[in-house]
DNA sequence: TATTTATATTTGTATATTACGATATTTACT
DNA sequence: AGTAAATATCGTAATATACAAATATAAATA
């Protein structure tokens, strides 16, 4: 044990108290990310960057095929990261909340400059 | 096409921009954040947020058995997340540079709190 | 009601990831 | 050289994920 026993300790503790008994938290995290770690979905959300768009607009400009698109825009949304509305036969998707549009500016910004 | 012409073509422009002829940034992007979209490989993120760490001690915090920790060590380093130098028998794992400590902070912001 | 359009779901198959024990490597110490 | 400690790598079985074709659903319109 190089570090002192006592930051050893508090790091311990603090890794406890972060993610809680069951990792909730540690495990949202997870999950939220990792849907958003795909090359296909990351290009879905910079489409959907500023703002909500119909399946067919994203099969234009993403290029994926209409049943991928759609089921990695239902993974996106089962994880938290979009929400949808239905608009007659459209499906219209978005970002669920600013925080993730955060995240996925700052993820733009670490990787694309 | 519901959205007008014009801003369709911006989006669908940007999108070729932003990730290049071959999608080398959103590659490298989509790479990196899988990588850390983990449950076991955010808990050694954050057990390293304040410096660097052996992986004896990792696996103290943690929880890990050795020969995967060892495994998820070397992921984030493939991936550029983490960076190690060897001391004696001793080899310490630490955040490879600022802007992802700074995505892993927003991390934790977006998820525990 | 029949047809068309937009989107979602199902299904099969190929590929990737996971954790862990066993084994190998590296370095220090005797 | 021989041993021990710290870390890394290999082999493998279980599980998860990918994609796209085929099919299903939902809503608009003829």
């Amino acid at each position: 044990m190089k570090t002192s026993a006592n930051r050893s300790e508090k790091i311990k503790r603090e890794l406890e108290q972060l993610f809680g008994e069951q990792d909730t938290n540690i495990e949202i995290a997870a999950q939220c990310l990792k849907v958003m770690s795909h090359p296909a979905r990351l290009r879905i959300l910079c489409a959907l960057r500023d703002g909500e768009q119909t399946v067919q607009n994203l099969e234009y400009y993403t290029g994926i095929k209409q049943s991928t698109l759609s089921q990695h825009l239902a993974l996106l949304k089962s994880r938290g990261v979009l929400v949808s509305r239905r608009e007659t036969t459209y499906s219209f998707y978005s970002f669920s909340n600013d925080q993730i549009t955060k995240l996925f500016d700052l993820i733009k910004e670490v990787f694309c400059t």
